[in-house]
DNA sequence: TTCCGAATCAATCGAAAGGTTGATGCCCGA
DNA sequence: TCGGGCATCAACCTTTCGATTGATTCGGAA
């Protein structure tokens, strides 16, 4: 039997993992929590009821304006003996995979993943294994190395802050470095999206999913 | 008794919808579908069957590939003797907002809506009374006069076509006007939001649901 | 009729961005 | 050791953008 708590700030979304859970036999929802902090209290009161930690956290991101998933990922593994940490969430940039597997999570779903799919990733989490959704695993490998992101860390700072509205001057002085910096890490982000303006890189940057919406 | 057909990509959304309709002794699910075409293609089996037409459809937005949530609403509307139409989604501009309304949505709800919330949407929407998220509602009503967006439709226009990340020759190009227009269209942009670039225009209009992330 | 907002357009000038060329230093893998 | 990627920086020039000022026309509301 493998326990599972259930993390998302939709209402809507809890009930339908709960009513899915509760369809299989080995796997039972032990708890839900609308976002990381709920989740963490959750857990502590398991440890306080002197119960079995769960198994399997169902993690979304995304949590209003509540703790969100990375954050509660990165917490709940560094508990003693942590549960699996399996994300589950609405979207996905390579900023959001990043953080969320350098936080400790085990896995990483999209929300449109079929039923016997999720049932699947659960088992593998509860097992330790990694599970990407096939196109989160796709994303990845489309990555020219490991470790070799399509934009450098610096690259993708300086286009998040473009996004932002950030003129290079101001970003220049965010960064500690000199506008001539900037321009040349701007050289480089045109190059790799292809795009030869400031705003067609912000754009091109949330179609490729390099970063999100501000 | 209500009966309410369930249109969303996401398989966890249905069935936690279909579980928290079937604990409501007035409302029962009579189907679901996870785009708007399919969607459509059972109203018509409903009507090939002879069965009589559900009373309300649950209508998310975004479908992934398939048919989205204004057009099949658009559509539904369009039958003789349609449904209501009630959308559920997580996110919402106003753009799509007013898209919904336009194509004859009968209200418009966001998935964090709790349960009680929803089921009460749901019996509004049944008797053909409007119904609008607290949030959505405060968003529309933030317009200064009825008809009044805060950016005039063309206005709207450049700014989305900014997102893109059009420059301005291009932009006057695509609206067959000239780019000292388009100028003086984003310096009456950078007023109304508040900043003074093209960059931060963007930055802005998103954060405001304006435009949608490109 | 008057006023206001929206849409359109022009010209000028300074600031910011983009393009180009060139350079140094560090780290890591082959 | 060498080469490549990354980060840093500079200088110069061109293009684009932003700010400003000014104007006209149209439609709708008071």
């Amino acid at each position: 039997m493998i326990t599972v708590v259930l993390v998302d700030d939709h209402p809507v979304v809890r009930r339908g993992l709960r009513a899915l859970l509760e369809e299989l036999p080995e796997l039972e929802p032990v708890g839900e929590a609308a976002d990381g902090a709920e989740a963490l209290r959750l857990l502590e009161q398991f440890a306080a009821d002197g119960r079995p930690r769960p198994d399997v956290v169902l993690m979304d991101l995304q949590m209003g304006a509540g703790m969100n998933g990375v954050e509660a990922t990165r917490r709940i593994t560094a508990l003693p003996d942590p549960p699996a940490v399996l994300i589950l969430t609405t979207y996905s940039t390579d900023a959001d995979i990043l953080s969320a597997v350098e936080a400790g999570a085990t896995g990483y779903l999209l929300k449109d993943a079929p039923p016997e799919e999720l049932a699947s990733a659960i088992r593998s989490a509860a097992k330790g294994d990694t599970v990407l959704a096939p196109p989160v695993a796709a994303r990845l490998l489309g990555r020219s190395r490991p470790g070799r992101p399509v934009l450098s860390p610096r690259e993708l700072e300086i286009l998040e802050l473009l996004a932002e509205g950030l003129p290079n001057r101001q970003i220049s002085k965010r960064l500690f470095i000199s506008e001539a910096t900037v321009k040349t890490h701007l050289v480089h982000i045109y190059e790799k999206l292809r795009v030869d303006s400031r705003t067609s890189a912000i754009a091109a940057g949330m179609q490729t999913g390099l970063i999100r919406a501000r």
